[in-house]
DNA sequence: TTGAATGCATAATAATCTTATGTATTTTTG
DNA sequence: CAAAAATACATAAGATTATTATGCATTCAA
């Protein structure tokens, strides 16, 4: 099974910033595929979504770049600024913080 | 607080079929009203986003509509049809679902 | 050697929301 | 009682964010 995509709208920055907060530094194909294991196979990160918001995450500051060549072929880590860090905080709880309340509202019974 | 917008979308749908769901009948302004309170004013759905949620979701054929005039102001009620219910219980099963896997997603600490 | 996997990227399109605007009635308050 | 706030509907322009499709190139496995 996998997620119905509208699911998805709103949490991926926040998912990719905790996983960078987690593991120092990341690299796109990684970040899919870590993604992919970690739900075993419920979520699926697509490239044409997870390249973008890598590149706004770097102008927004977040996150800084790392090139690696393995070969010739190229390796683009990414890792935390300290304004990166505190952003995945924020982020981390204000999601966390949703998700209750919409575990209140899911639950809600006839008044 | 309100969280912020983007933590809302794809999830407007299913709070609508639940709030059907518990309350057999509501009108447009009732459910932002009623969301407001449940949630303390936390998630505020804007009528831009709720009225074409609502026809969509008559479209689709998951409410049926009963219209009733207070004086002469209209208003219409919405309520489950029963492709409708079997909807919600699917929404709302597998957003509660997805909300596990985020929590552990969120929760995961580095190898 | 050929297909799958790795690794990046962007463009066209779709979906969904915000913001702004519009109309109109009813209730509250100074 | 007049003005402001609340009630109640609706749609259009714009923004955001994702999907789908496509492209390029390298490396590994069958």
């Amino acid at each position: 099974m996998i997620y119905s995509s509208e699911l998805i709208k709103g949490t991926l920055k926040t998912i990719v910033l905790k996983l960078l907060a987690d593991n120092k530094k990341m690299y796109g194909y990684e970040i899919t595929q870590k993604v992919k294991e970690l739900t075993t196979d419920k979520i699926q990160i697509t490239e044409g979504a997870l390249y973008p918001t890598l590149h706004a995450l770097e102008h927004e500051g977040l996150v800084t770049i790392e090139i690696e060549y393995i070969g010739k072929r190229i390796r683009k880590h990414y890792k935390l600024s300290p304004s990166g860090k505190a952003k995945t905080k924020e982020r981390v709880s204000e999601l966390a913080d949703f998700m209750n309340t919409m575990k209140f509202l899911l639950n809600i019974k006839p008044a």
